[in-house]
DNA sequence: TGCATTTATATAAGTACTTATGCAAATATA
DNA sequence: TATATTTGCATAAGTACTTATATAAATGCA
């Protein structure tokens, strides 16, 4: 009874099985966007890129080289209208046409894309393409893959492994800074040893026998992380994520780093002050092991309001 | 700016190419059913044919078979509900459970759609599957087989091509008496002369010299037309296509194999009488080429009101 | 055996398109 | 040079699904 009778009717159900093919592809590439934070959907990209690629196209055209419906069209750029991503003027020459071009917004998310496109192409390329056979067993073996691993899952994966650790280097000192005042401005406010320190990494962490790493995606430093040496163990510390890279699970990749970091100098424990408020960061260091512990009175941060320790 | 950018955009089009080679199935396949007067539709097919497959089913169960959601499967079953193709009772075991099955309606359809989903299975398989090649280069050859002769055109010539014509037998004398009764019925009244020919087609057409031959679809003779041996020409009449098979040009083809016939016994002309009232069938007789003429006084049907002459 | 959980289905609202149709501007035609 | 036709876009409504959620019956477990 669990069987696909879709694949026992053969070529008479071609039509539903490659609909139900690209529905789940859709919805996949959906939730790509979604756990990247970034306002997009799938069934806009055609209309997007062709705008960015021919820079200025009226409506018509628009419908003529996607070969879908012209109200289709209108539709579409009513919403990519809606999110700023794109300006509408209308034709001197001809005042019954609109031509369409990327707005400022557009062209910002255009670059963000890009690399996300990149990977997708990568990916799709790889879930689609194999051994050369018929188009009814290309389905059958695309809907295999999906069920074994979704293309969800295989890109995610893919654009998470695009993120590479970096060790201390003075040039990312300004990132450093920012990341960690972007946070804090957000949930605190700066206190003046923390402007010190996040001025002053090389002499206040580094020259102490600490670290800081470094995450980077697509050219960029997206997260950050500081062990302090403590005595007998570090003080897990200045830990930032780029909040535009949310859902590449750097903040993970960066505790990974620091734990098997710590293991490897033989150390016993990693220690970490923070604060409840930020209730994701709390459940990541849960998660990867730590433990809550009475919090000292003399604590140097004052927004502490938790101290937790992870045995190694 | 006439090109197919979706084409340029490669896999990452993907989902947007399949999505739209599926939309035009689909709507290619709704077009067959409405050719053919069906009241049916693409999308219901796979919950249809589980149905009838399975027998019973609940609509659980076909979510499942068919990987689509249960809220789907309960709108198609509402839809089929709608249509009186099946019938719903409560499963006795288990209160929350409905049971699906055809109908009595239902199951006739199944009887009418099996030859014609044969033809559909035929059609498509001869339509996406060539030599083996990878799945863009598929989409790409059946999008292009498609801009140059649609599937639609594809199904139905060869639907088409399943109605044969046949000489006279006197097997066939009822359905001839039926068929021709049927439409005299629905826009005139029938004749005593009718009745008299129509149950007599031999001594009245055949053995004054006169032909009738009959088109015959899916086992069933579904239309007739008879040569009334009249001085130096025949009277094209009693022609009759059953109402169920409009749309496979049934009329059409019994016209053709009128005038080639005549044509090969070296007759000059065919002549008809007919009425107003029955524009498709007057519009029918202009396109082969029939030309209006004055009407006798003295004309032996009463219904006639139109006098035609086709020059061979 | 009673109550929480799970399962089967229904309902509502949203999504990504479609077709049908209307209106205004541009072009062709007389 | 007026008028009919065509073209470009908008609007409305429909279609074939989806997700989220509700409800009632069945089942699991204490």
């Amino acid at each position: 009874m669990h069987m696909d009778k879709l694949i026992e009717f053969r070529e008479l159900a071609f039509g539903s099985r490659i609909k139900r093919l690209s529905d789940a592809l859709m919805r996949d590439v959906k939730r790509v966007y979604k756990s990247l934070y970034i306002d997009f959907d799938p069934y806009l990209f055609p209309t997007f890129k062709v705008i960015n690629d021919l820079e200025q196209v009226s409506t018509g055209d628009l419908a003529k080289v996607l070969q879908i419906s012209q109200p289709a069209v209108t539709q579409f750029i009513n919403i990519l209208k809606k999110k700023e991503l794109v300006l509408i003027h209308p034709d001197k020459q001809d005042k019954r046409r609109k031509l369409i071009s990327l707005s400022k917004k557009g062209v910002e998310l255009v670059e963000r894309l890009e690399p996300i496109w990149e990977i997708m192409q990568l990916e799709l390329t790889n879930f689609i393409q194999r051994e050369p056979t018929s188009f009814m067993d290309h389905i059958q073996l695309t809907e295999r893959r999906q069920q074994e691993k979704s293309l969800y899952q295989r890109i995610m994966e893919r654009i998470r492994e695009e993120v590479v650790l970096l060790n201390y280097d003075s040039q990312y000192d300004q990132v450093f800074h920012d990341l960690n005042i972007e946070w804090l401005e957000t949930f605190f406010y700066v206190e003046p040893h923390d402007t010190e320190v996040l001025e002053n990494p090389k002499s206040y962490i580094i020259d102490n026998g600490g670290y800081i790493f470094f995450a980077k995606f697509n050219g960029e430093i997206v997260g950050t992380v500081a062990l302090i040496n403590e005595k007998e163990c570090y003080e897990l510390s200045k830990m930032a994520v780029s909040p535009k890279y949310q859902g590449l699970k750097i903040g993970q990749k960066l505790m990974d780093k620091c734990i098997q970091f710590s293991r490897d100098q033989g150390l016993e424990k990693i220690m970490l002050y923070s604060n409840r408020i930020l209730t994701p960061a709390i459940n990541l260091y849960r998660k990867v092991g730590f433990e809550e512990v009475e919090l000292e009175k003399d604590v140097y941060y004052e927004r502490a309001d938790i101290k937790m320790i992870l045995k190694l």
